[in-house]
DNA sequence: GTGTCTATCTCGGGC
DNA sequence: GCCCGAGGTAGACAC
């Protein structure tokens, strides 16, 4: 990784056009062609950056990265004026491992759906639609069939994308419970008008990490 | 901006647990508090990042940062085995100045309401629901209201927030008209299901800065 | 503080 | 290639 400290100008021209004055920033070249320009504010995000597969071109006075991106190019074009630092060092690049995400949450409870509902029952996991696959199919005891929409947040765009995936089920009747670690109170307004029926879960307690919180005075 | 390339090993716990494995990489502490884990590759997006406001540790072998997290708390845990360089620079802060963001469509068509209709006339931008901001609320010559959503690209996701809006507007009969610079063909399809209207708009040719392109053989 | 929407969203997966 | 859905989405703005 390459680690430019310079007073440079930025273009950016692309999907829309933006401009970053005349000031200090670094610009970081990593190995794979991202290139990203970075101040020392605005948290995680570049000002300005273009992902690989990039073109970079450079004149000691000026960099130009471009990348051919659908119709158009995308284009990041930097003015150098002063360069502060000028370093290269070796870095790996290793992937994150992450756990507690949405899959996990619906093998736990494709492995346990009775806590969805007295006496459900897994049919199958991505239950096919012509609009996407229902994360959960399950049955109950008396036989009716019960769509779960599994998110880590549920809000309520988790509610209208079940309300779809409902409307296009083929079969008798099919009812809706959105399950999530939690659930926005507008979405659970929007729910219950709709019949859709909420359930809040706990990722540690599925997996017996830890003991359900006992409410007093419930 | 101080800039640290070392090996090291980092844990995440928060929202959800990551990992990652002893390796070389960068890693940024922004003057406003921000701090970020960067590899070689993977483009613009940290591998590990905690955004201010942060307090930073640190012993010589270990950075601690954390972030009081709404219930729980954010926690990022950096071991270091070897440090290869440390430095020090001082940056700017200025903002990006950007063009042709939905913002600017907005206001295009909210100065020329007619290429979305015959006869449309703006009656106010930013018309207040309950549930959120109509972008244009038009009439035409016959005096119907015409809610407007406007996006830079158009998708399922639009289709539904526009038909939220005309669920909640408190008008006798109003449609809908999804205006967007591209419009994704399922939302195409979606919104026609439900008597929306889309319409393709050009920011260039709004401002007037193109023609409209001819279709030869139309 | 919640709630909502925008984003050069990015990123991954499926078809 | 397009399209859809997830994201530690982040960030901005209104209420």
């Amino acid at each position: 990784m390459r680690l430019l400290v310079a007073r440079c100008e930025v273009l950016y021209t692309g999907r829309l056009t933006a401009r970053l004055p005349v000031a200090v920033r670094l610009l970081m070249f990593k190995a794979d062609g991202s290139f990203l320009v970075h101040d020392d504010a605005g948290g995680f995000r570049p000002l300005n950056w273009m992902t690989p597969p990039t073109v970079v071109e450079e004149d000691g006075q000026k960099i130009v990265v471009r990348k051919r991106a659908g119709k158009s190019e995308d284009r990041l074009e930097v003015r150098l004026l002063e360069v502060l630092s000028d370093t290269t060092h070796g870095l790996d690049a290793t992937p994150l491992e992450k756990d507690g995400v949405e899959r996990h949450l619906q093998e736990e409870l494709a492995a346990q759906p009775g806590v969805l509902g007295d006496g459900l029952r897994l049919v199958r996991r991505e239950w096919p639609t012509d609009i996407g696959p229902v994360d959960l199919m399950c049955r109950n005891e008396s036989g009716d069939w019960i769509a779960v929409e599994i998110k880590r947040v549920g809000t309520i765009d988790a509610v209208e994308q079940l309300g779809r995936y409902l409307e296009r089920i083929e079969l008798d009747t099919c009812r809706g419970v959105l399950a999530a670690q939690t659930i926005k109170p507008q979405a659970r307004t929007l729910a219950e008008s709709r019949g859709i029926r909420c359930v809040e879960v706990d990722l540690a307690v599925l997996r017996g990490d830890r003991e359900p919180e006992l409410t007093l005075f419930a």
